[in-house]
RNA sequence: GCGCGAUUAGCUCAGUUGGUAGAGCAACUCUUUUACACAGAGAAGGUCGCAGGUUCGAAUCCUGCAUCGCGCACCA
């Protein structure tokens, strides 16, 4: 027996070694796997790209682990797996967080350094949190496939970027629109719907008229923008009303010259505050909507550093907020205020920069969501090829139709629900960090493609993508295309899609789009969701709570394995997860004690001999299944009790393959930790001892067969949720010379 | 406002199609020339959020309510 099992288990001086014996067997690349699973049948996850703004969290350690427990149980039945890794240079995240940086460290902003030597800095924090992220996957255990790792800023990730926006253009699904739009008046850009996260807050309702003469009281609670209104608006069946619609007046407010007219209009709801609504169609969506219902204009008076415009009289050139105190100050003195009330309202802040968000009337790409168009080939069923869908429709489909099942089925209804309410998706973006826009002018001429045009005096869009935009491609952007190449065909759609619920929406819905547009197909069959990771109580882990719990420091101090179960016991699919360092430990106590098992097994069998030979030269490694054990003919009787145990083991087995395929590795996870400990060494391993200790030989040699296939099985059953401490004593416990246990038969 | 989830032992969670409540951790008692004290043995611990209903039988199905959390929309 090897010396080192006479010390307790020890992950660091283990873990680097053996995923290196992973990496040079070349079993993480399909193409370099053993035979059967070169045969096998493709089996394929794309990563979530870690954004490239610094460290992986635990968020981003439970990721890891399900997707290599799935990869991982997928290798040992023998298909022909592929993990395709990569990260995302997250555009407004990343470039945030370094602009934050520079102002820090240099007192400097963007603008100073320009946008070629801004740039390069970016780049130089990319690779350096790049390399990082890539050690941290490594650490965790993840037989991933390094060869093809992919960035969605890189070149060939370029060229599938800009052929999808063309082929969008061309289609008329892209289109540029002067449209309200999400400002965020301190990270300088638009944002989509989905970057905005509302806070609720105290909030002011006022209630006043523009002037003395003007019939109707109108209640806000911004003040500030009715020196840009163009209309009030009320019900069209409202009786307090109804004569005044029609009628226009021409006054003076706060020393801005406004014309108002009243409309009337359904989307007016007559029971909130007085009935009437002052319409601001520049800062408004729905305001926008009204306006262009009645063919009114849009003034602007707030602009991009969210203050007051010239020519909005007396607030002109102030701030937002200076601007409302004046307002209303100046209802009061002119007796217009008629109340004030207290509302709590949910205002809209930018996700990253945490700016309060000012619909603005701007100039932006868009896709259109709700245009019909004909996708010329499709494999989505109840899609036929040539057939006239909006995106939305693909998007539906999709999933309806069952192509994509979504793990756990609730958030079917969630999906869905978003879809029926999704707008037209902005996707320019003011910022420099990302996929320019690959769109070049001349005068009135414009020019979409992959590389500038030829000629003189083209000018490319200042605008960046989406980040999103290029997420979207990933499941067939990193397996090359547009080029059509082999992996492409084998490997998409991709089997399944594990992320983060909260990510649906962002990623999720739009891979689905982009790739029932691009492809006419889906891009994953299975999409699995986890849950956020939180502390010991439940918060939310973040800086100003000072909880976070940093995988590596889990893994230096419990070893990967046990962090990998940790954050899958006890943690179903789209529930979020407690984790505190008590959980980590006792799971490294199991490490140990499946490491003192294979010790006394080792040691037991070692010490027996049968015809000549240890009973560990005798039974071969890879007799997994109970059918077909297949030991020693002298051995092939069982004793009683063993072939009872053997029966026990193996319905363990085919049960924990159903739950398996399933999904249901929490379940699995807690039943091996049962068997092993609590059965495995507490009941069989204890009765054992006698009987190995007794006079009779042939059941005592039972007995050891039975402990060595038992701890084989375990080891194997394990493997895909402790990869590390099962590879490691599987190296001790058949023939010398056999394949690592990573691509060893899945017990059946 | 619409929707989703949670509520089971002190804590974290299981509980598949309804058949007398389960696991881990913690706490308690005992055990140390024992494969492992990163351990073993043992005992203890729950009117399954509340109220109705269906049923021979409900943690599980139905209705209503409560508390907590989340998503979307509205937000004049």
């Amino acid at each position: 027996m090897n010396q080192k099992f006479l010390k307790p288990y020890d992950p660091t001086a283990t873990e680097d070694r053996i995923y290196k014996l992973w990496e040079e067997s070349g079993f993480f690349n399909p193409d370099t796997l053993p035979e059967r699973n070169k045969k096998g049948e493709p089996y394929s996850i794309v990563l979530p790209p870690p954004n490239v703004t610094g460290t992986l969290h635990m968020g981003h350690a439970a990721m890891l682990a399900i997707e290599d427990i799935m990869i991982r149980y997928k290798r040992m039945q023998g298909f022909r797996t592929l993990w395709l890794p990569g990260t995302d240079h997250a555009a407004i995240a990343t470039q945030s967080k370094v602009e934050k940086e520079l102002e820090k460290k240099e007192g400097k902003r963007r603008h100073d350094l320009g946008r070629e030597e801004f740039l390069k800095r970016v780049d130089t924090f990319a690779k350096e949190s790049h390399d990082t992220i890539v050690n941290q996957v490594r650490k965790m255990g993840a037989s991933i496939d390094w060869s093809r790792e992919a960035f969605t800023l890189d070149e060939r990730r370029t060229v599938a970027v800009r052929t999808a926006f063309k082929t969008m253009y061309d289609l008329g699904l892209i289109y540029r629109g002067h449209r309200i739009v999400n400002w965020d008046p301190k990270g300088q850009t638009t944002i989509s719907d989905d970057e905005i996260v509302y806070e609720e807050r105290k909030a002011k309702l006022y209630t006043f008229k523009y002037s003395k003469d003007f019939p109707i009281y109108i209640a806000t609670t911004r003040p500030e923008t009715k020196v840009g209104d163009v209309a009030v608006a009320v019900h069209p069946d409202d009786v307090r009303y109804k004569k005044y619609v029609g009628q226009e007046f021409k006054l003076d407010f706060a020393g801005a010259k406004l014309t108002i007219k009243i409309v009337g209009d359904v989307a007016v709801d007559p029971a909130f505050g007085t009935g009437a609504v002052g319409v601001t169609p520049a800062h408004s969506g729905t305001d926008a909507d009204i306006a262009s219902r009645h063919g009114l204009p849009s003034v602007q008076v707030i602009d991009e550093f969210a203050k007051m415009t010239s020519g909005t009289g007396i607030v002109a050139g102030m701030k937002v907020a200076a601007a409302r105190e004046a307002i209303v100050k100046w209802l009061e003195e002119n007796s217009l205020l008629e109340k004030t009330e207290d509302v709590t309202q949910n205002i809209a802040t930018a996700e990253r920069t945490g700016g309060i968000v000012e619909p603005l009337p701007k100039l932006q790409w868009f896709i259109a969501v709700n245009k019909p168009f004909k996708l010329a080939h499709s494999v989505i069923p109840g899609i036929k090829s040539g057939q006239e869908v909006t995106l939305k429709e693909i998007m539906k489909k999709a999933v309806d139709s069952g192509a994509i099942k979504i793990i756990p089925e609730r958030f079917d209804k969630t999906y869905f629900h978003w879809i029926d309410n999704l707008r037209d998706w902005c996707i320019s973006r003011q910022i420099w960090y990302g996929h320019r826009i690959p769109v070049w002018y001349k005068e009135q001429e414009i020019f979409v493609g992959l590389e500038a045009p030829k000629g003189e005096g083209w000018k490319q869009d200042e605008d960046t993508l989406d980040t999103w935009f290029s997420s979207g491609l990933w499941t067939f952007s990193t397996l090359g295309w547009p080029e059509q190449t082999n992996d492409l065909k084998v490997f998409h759609p991709t089997n399944v899609l594990e992320t983060g619920y909260d990510i649906l929406f962002f990623w999720v819905a739009r891979m689905i789009l982009m790739t029932g547009c691009l492809l006419g197909d889906i891009p994953f069959k299975t999409v699995y969701l986890h849950g956020l990771v939180r502390d010991g109580k439940g918060r939310k882990m973040s800086k100003s709570l000072d909880n976070n719990i940093d995988p590596l420091d889990m893994i230096k101090k419990f070893g990967a394995d046990a962090t990998r179960l940790s954050l899958i016991i006890g943690t179903g699919p789209g529930n979020d997860a407690k984790l505190s360092e008590d959980k980590v430990k006792g799971y490294k106590n199991f490490s140990n004690k499946i490491w003192n098992i294979a010790r006394f097994i080792l040691s037991t069998a070692e010490g027996e001999r049968h015809q000549g030979r240890t009973l560990t030269q005798i039974a071969p490694r890879s007799d997994l299944g109970v059918a077909k054990v297949n030991y020693d003919p002298a051995f092939k009787e069982w004793s009683e009790t063993d072939a009872g145990y053997l029966k026990r083991l193996h319905e363990l087995t085919v049960e924990v393959t159903m739950e398996m395929d399933e999904y249901k590795f929490y379940l699995v996870g807690e039943k091996l930790y049962h068997y092993v400990w609590h059965e495995f060494a507490d009941l069989i391993l204890e009765e054992s001892k006698p009987i190995i200790a007794g006079t009779d030989h042939k059941a005592s040699v039972s007995r050891i067969q039975f402990l060595l296939h038992a701890l084989r099985t375990s080891v194997a059953l394990l493997h895909p949720f402790m990869p590390f401490v099962t590879e490691e004593i599987w190296g001790e416990i058949g023939k010398k010379g056999r394949d690592l246990l990573i691509v060893e038969n899945w017990p059946s």
